[in-house]
RNA sequence: GCGCCCGUAGCUCAACGGAUAGAGCAUCUGACUACGGAUCAGAAGGUUAGAGGUUCGAGUCCUCUCGGGCGCGCCA
C-alpha cells in the first residue's frame, strides 16, 4: 500500500444490529481498491491483528468486507467503573480545546417579548454552546440587543400614545403587553406625561426599553438559556466599534462609493448584489452595524463566530459569509450562519396563533407555560433545525412513553430510586470490589455498549451543530436501562444475601445514572431524582 | 424570474456515503403476589415525491421534473 492510500480518518462505529459486535469498521471496503485486492482480503488481514489486541474477544469479517469486533466482558464492564469514577466529567472531550467560539442567537429587537421564532433558538443555541463546551470550547453565547434605530423610536411613540390614551402611529406596536409596560412606566415617573413633546417620545422608549429588556432576560434566565454577553447596538456605535469595522473594511480594499453612497462590494465574495454601508444621506445602514460587529467579534478573540437566524433570514447567509471575507477571514471557518426553519403549535388538533400576552404574536412564555421548561427546551432540542417543526402540546403534557422527555427522565429517576433501595438496605457498593466481568447478560452488554457511546455523541453533536443527536442517543440510552432494568434483577430479593453480580449491576446502574444526568445537562434540562 | 430549505410508515419525526431504512403515537396481541407498569416483549404498517447519474455501496452526493415553506430595499 502506497503511504496516501491510507484514509485520514478510519470510522469505527457501534453496528445497529448487535449480531454485527460491540464495533464494527469499513476500512477494509476503503482500502481494497487501492491495496488492488478484494474488500474480504484486506478485512482478514487486518481482523489477524486486531485479535492479539487485549480486550478484544473476536474479531469477524462480514458482509462485504466489514470488520465486526466484539469486547470481552471485563474490558466492557469495566467501564461501568470508569464512569462512575469520572463523574460529570463524563462524556467531556477536548475536540475543541483552545478554541473560542461565539454563538449569537435570538437576538430580537428590546421593544416586544421572546417570541415562539426566538423559542426554537433560545433552547437550541444553548444546547449548542452547551456541547461545544463539552467538546472542550471555550464558548460565548451572546445577544445583540438592536436598541438603535427607528423600530426603537416607534416603541417610544408607541407606549406614549397608549399612555396618553392616543392613537398608536402607523407602523406601531400593538399587544396587551404595550399597554402594560406604558402603565408601569407612568406608574413609575408620573411626570413623564407632562414632558415637552419631543422629549417625551425619548423618556418612553429608554423607559420601555429597560423594561423590555429586563423582561427578556427574566424569561430566558427562567427558560435556563443564560447568555454571557448582552451587546447593545448602541454602545457598537459610541465604542468607536464601527469606525474600527469601516476603517478594517476600506484597508481591504472592498469598498467603494457609487451613487452617493459607500458600498461594500459582497459580490468579490458569492453575494448576490453589492451592499450599501452609509446611504446617500449619510446615514449607516444595519448593514454597516453588521459588519462592524462581525469585525468587533474577531477583534474580541473569537476564532468561529456562529450565527443562529430564522428561515426569513436565510438570504442573510451570503452576505455574513462575504462581509467575513472582506474583512480578510476565512467564510469557512471564522463565521457560520445556521438557519433555524419555523416553529408551530398545535393543541386540540387546530394551530395556537393568538398569545395572552401579546396579540398575534405566540411568545416562549405562552409555551413555557403550557408544558414547562424541561419538556419546552427537550422538544426544541430534539429535531434538527433545518426543518419545519410542529409542536403538539397536548403531547407534550402527556406524562408516557409518547413523550420523550418524560421517557428519559423516567429512566433517570427510575434509577435514582434503585440506588435510594440500595443504601435503605445498607449495601455500600461504592466502596465494595466489583467483579465487572459478570456482567455478561445481553442486555448489560448493550447497555454498557451505549453508555461507551456518549463522548463520540458528544464529539459528532459539536461537530456538527447538532445537539439533537444528544437528546436522540438519551432516549436509546434510557430504552437501554428499561430493557436491562426489567430482565436483570438489580437489588437481592427480600431474603437472599448480597452476590457479587448486584454489586457489578449497582455500578452499572450508577453509570447509567451519570451517563444520562450527564447528556440532560448539555440540553439544559433537569435531570430530576424522583418525579 | 433568481436563490435557500424541505419532501421517509396513517400521524410526528430519526438515520455524520454503509449491512435487512428505524423510533414513538395510532391499530392489534402479550408480560407484574420482588428493585418505580411513566416499563418491557411481539404483530402489522415503506417503490425514502418521480426520473436519470456518480461508486464496491445512495434516503444521504450531482442533474432535471413535481409538490410545500421562505427570501430577494440606499427598510430595520
Amino acid at each position: 500500500l502506497e503511504p496516501g492510500a491510507i484514509p485520514d480518518e478510519v470510522t469505527v462505529e457501534r453496528p445497529r444490529n448487535p449480531e454485527h459486535g460491540d464495533y464494527a469498521t469499513n476500512i477494509a471496503l476503503q482500502l481494497a481498491k487501492k491495496a488492488g485486492t478484494s474488500p474480504r482480503a484486506v478485512a482478514e488481514a487486518v481482523a489477524s491483528r486486531l485479535r492479539d489486541t487485549e480486550g478484544v474477544a473476536t474479531v469477524d469479517v462480514a458482509g462485504p468486507g466489514f470488520l465486526n469486533v466484539t469486547l470481552d466482558a471485563a474490558s466492557l464492564g469495566q467501564l461501568a467503573g470508569n464512569v462512575v469514577l469520572a463523574g460529570e466529567t463524563y462524556g467531556r472531550i477536548d475536540d475543541y480545546a483552545g478554541t473560542r467560539i461565539n454563538v449569537e442567537f435570538i437576538s430580537a429587537n428590546p421593544t416586544g417579548p421572546i417570541h415562539l421564532g426566538h423559542a426554537r433558538w433560545a433552547a437550541v443555541g444553548d444546547a449548542i454552546a452547551r456541547v461545544l463546551e463539552a467538546a472542550g470550547a471555550e464558548v460565548a453565547r451572546e445577544f445583540y440587543i438592536n436598541d438603535r434605530g427607528l423600530q426603537m423610536d416607534k416603541f417610544g411613540m408607541s407606549l406614549e400614545a397608549r399612555a396618553l390614551g392616543t392613537e398608536v402611529p402607523e407602523g406601531g406596536y400593538q399587544g396587551e403587553y404595550v399597554d402594560a409596560l406604558a402603565q408601569q412606566i407612568v406608574a413609575a415617573d408620573p411626570g413623564i406625561v407632562d414632558l415637552p413633546e419631543d422629549e417625551r417620545f425619548v423618556a418612553f422608549r429608554e423607559a420601555g426599553y429597560a423594561l423590555q429588556l429586563q423582561q427578556q432576560k427574566d424569561v430566558l434566565d427562567h427558560f435556563n438559556t443564560h447568555f454571557d454577553v448582552w451587546y447593545s447596538e448602541r454602545t457598537l456605535h459610541e465604542s468607536g466599534a464601527v469606525d474600527r469595522g469601516m476603517a478594517k473594511l476600506r484597508e481591504q480594499g472592498h469598498v467603494f462609493e457609487a451613487d452617493g453612497a459607500v458600498w461594500l462590494r459582497t459580490t468579490d465574495f458569492d453575494d448576490d448584489r453589492d451592499r450599501v454601508l452609509i446611504r446617500s444621506n449619510g446615514e449607516l445602514t444595519y448593514f454597516a452595524s453588521d459588519t462592524a460587529y462581525y469585525v468587533d467579534k474577531r477583534a474580541r478573540g473569537f476564532d468561529v463566530n456562529i450565527y443562529l437566524l430564522g428561515a426569513d433570514h436565510h438570504g442573510y447567509v451570503n452576505r455574513l459569509r462575504a462581509v467575513a471575507a472582506c474583512a480578510g477571514d476565512d467564510p469557512d471557518v471564522n463565521i457560520e450562519v445556521l438557519i433555524g426553519q419555523l416553529v408551530k403549535m398545535f393543541k386540540g388538533g387546530e394551530e395556537v396563533r393568538l398569545s395572552k400576552r401579546a396579540g398575534n404574536i405566540i411568545t416562549l412564555e405562552d409555551l413555557v407555560d403550557e408544558v414547562g421548561v424541561d419538556a419546552a427546551r427537550y422538544s426544541l432540542i430534539r429535531y434538527p433545525v433545518d426543518s419545519p417543526l410542529s409542536l403538539d402540546l397536548d403531547l407534550l403534557v402527556s406524562r408516557s412513553n409518547d413523550n420523550p422527555v418524560f421517557y428519559v427522565q423516567y429512566a433517570h429517576a427510575r434509577i435514582a430510586s434503585v440506588l435510594r433501595n440500595a443504601a435503605e438496605l445498607g449495601i455500600d457498593w461504592r466502596t465494595a470490589d466489583p467483579d465487572f466481568s459478570l456482567l455478561t447478560h445481553e442486555r448489560e452488554a448493550q447497555l454498557l455498549g451505549l453508555i461507551g457511546e456518549l463522548p463520540r455523541v458528544v464529539a459528532t453533536a459539536a461537530e456538527l451543530r447538532e445537539p439533537h443527536r444528544v437528546a436522540r442517543y438519551l432516549e436509546e440510552l434510557a430504552n437501554g436501562y428499561h430493557k436491562f432494568y426489567d430482565v436483570c434483577r438489580v437489588l437481592p430479593g427480600a431474603d437472599t444475601e448480597l452476590e457479587p453480580i448486584n454489586v457489578a449491576r449497582l455500578w452499572l446502574c450508577a453509570a447509567a445514572r451519570q451517563t444520562l444526568a450527564n447528556g440532560l445537562a448539555m440540553l439544559g434540562v433537569s435531570a430530576p431524582e424522583r418525579m
